[in-house]
DNA sequence: TATTGTTATACTCTATAACTATA
DNA sequence: TATAGTTATAGAGTATAACAATA
């Protein structure tokens, strides 16, 4: 070793794949949070656009509340805050008028598709380092992973309250 | 199509990669928060031991609040609890008596081997449905991503405040 | 009585700013 | 004057519990 002392000396850090996946993982939903900051769209307001601009496109409160793990107090807010904005509609339900039926706008569409535009820079600033063949290799791996595991497609874990 | 439409219509969600990833890593540092519980300690405090655990053994808690993006004021905290279980010493800096040195203990390295008892238990229950080549191809894919995103080795994205 | 959506409140976590003791 | 660590306060985000309307 003929490094001389005064330079400092490199932290030896180990972390298993758990903490990488994660660490990268938080990465990428910072930065998804900071872009989406230029249309004044949080994660969790994305997240409901893409279960309404996906079928089945109607849905109560109750069962999109179920759907994300999230406490109906906590949509009732969320929701707001997306209606405020005009982007999607709380339907009077017919067959039961203590419901309301969530339908996502014409505006909601387009902001929707903004926002899964930003999604595809992330990607890009992201996974550009990658091959192609490692892209899709780690693409069908974390599938596999999520599907193992039980995740429902789209929805994030950050949703889910901490008492279940 | 003969599904008949009384069935519910599975929901069709597609998502990108950043998203899986997000996805399984918050899931992964769930899971890894619960493991914790039963030695009464969070991931941050486990985050700290490790960088404490690792060399140089020994720093102050203005450096290792710059290593973690952390505010100065949220480190005191952190510090605190760990402390108090008997984990860290902060020791009076002959050289400047302003600053403390932090310093891991015997008890603390002991925990500390607990925790990653523990990160290897996650680890099976993660990526067990994984071949062994798949698991390792995975591995190199994320240190890569880590590496080119600047992200440094333990150094977890959420302990980073806000503004920066 | 039970459920849907809502509101009000409490709690936890984090950021900001003021403070002390040293330099 | 500036810096290290600390404390006090304020703010944001989330959970709990009470509520009105409807079933």
């Amino acid at each position: 070793m003929n490094t001389p002392n005064v330079i400092p000396v490199e932290p030896e850090v180990k972390v298993g794949l758990s903490f990488l996946v994660s660490q990268v993982g938080a990465y990428a939903a910072n930065t998804f949070s900071d872009l989406l900051r230029t249309i004044d769209l949080t994660p969790q307001h994305v997240g409901i656009l893409r279960i309404l601009a996906s079928k089945p496109h109607e849905l109560t409160q109750t069962a999109l509340a179920n759907r994300l793990s999230v406490l109906p107090s906590r949509l009732v807010a969320l929701l707001d805050e997306i209606e405020a904005r005009g982007l999607l509609e709380r339907k009077p339900n017919e067959e039961d008028r203590r419901s309301k039926v969530l339908r996502i706008t014409k505006k909601g569409e387009k902001t929707f598709l903004r926002a899964e535009m930003i999604t595809r820079t992330l990607e890009t600033q992201l996974f550009s380092t990658l091959s192609e063949t490692e892209r899709a290799k780690l693409s069908a791996t974390m599938k596999k992973l999520a599907d193992n595991l039980g995740l429902a497609p789209g929805v994030h874990p950050a949703y889910r309250n901490h008492n279940q």
